[in-house]
DNA sequence: TCTATATTTGAGCAATCGTTCAAATGAGGT
DNA sequence: ACCTCATTTGAACGATTGCTCAAATATAGA
């Protein structure tokens, strides 16, 4: 779609659409950040990510936490490991998981207290 | 599925699994939280958002502003504003865009900076 | 080697998403 | 009343998502 014809241009304020499209963030970085914020908008990997913050856990445990099937969990653990917001170790038959990413940390609190506060 | 006969209760660490369960959000509370980053989690209603933050901004500075048509910034600032995250007044023809909530802009920033320090 | 268990993987499916297009709404100007 | 312009809306679409099921790996123990 073509926006050049629309909103005749003296309406547009340029000059305020200058100075924001100045500080925004290029679209490579813009993306890079919506995958993240992506990444965490699923409530199954959000609690993933959350239960693994506190504590390094196997994928059996994170089925016994979160309810549902272990193949779930699997897939999107190896989503989360693309993303190296998680690691592994491997440990006869089992995976530990572990968080790889403590900033989430910080961007998961900051946002349990936006919602509960609300 | 069930995943009561999955993983022998023994192998689980059930002191752990316990510990971690009692720290996690309630159900509620995870979808909630879950559906602030899922709202971010989308390259254009995130830009939508960085640049309400800066600036009072119509839909059709926003359109210069992000390339995608006037239909489909509006679709997602109608969701953006059912959220309470982004808010607007009338004014004649236009509409004026701005946020409603500061939170998002924090969230934003250590986003921001997380992603380029890597 | 055979069996049991933990995890991974790929195919398939229904549901959701983000967009476009065309039409509707609403406010101003003539 | 009519036309124009900014915005909203609903239907329709192709693409992506998250899940399940079944089969494949991989490791440990008998």
């Amino acid at each position: 779609m073509n926006n050049t014809d629309v909103c005749s241009a003296n309406i547009v304020n340029q000059q305020k659409v200058d100075s924001v499209a100045k500080a925004l963030p290029a679209e490579a970085e813009n993306l890079s950040m919506a995958n993240l914020f992506k990444a965490l908008g699923d409530p199954t990997r959000l609690r993933i990510v959350q239960a693994l913050a506190l504590e390094e856990l196997c994928v059996c445990d994170l089925t016994a936490l979160i309810d549902v099937s272990i193949s779930a969990i699997s897939h999107q653990l190896r989503l989360l490991r693309n993303l190296h917001l998680v690691k592994f170790r491997k440990a006869g038959k089992m995976a530990y998981y572990s968080l790889d990413d403590e900033h989430v940390t910080e961007l998961i609190n900051i946002t349990r207290e936006h919602v509960t506060e609300k």
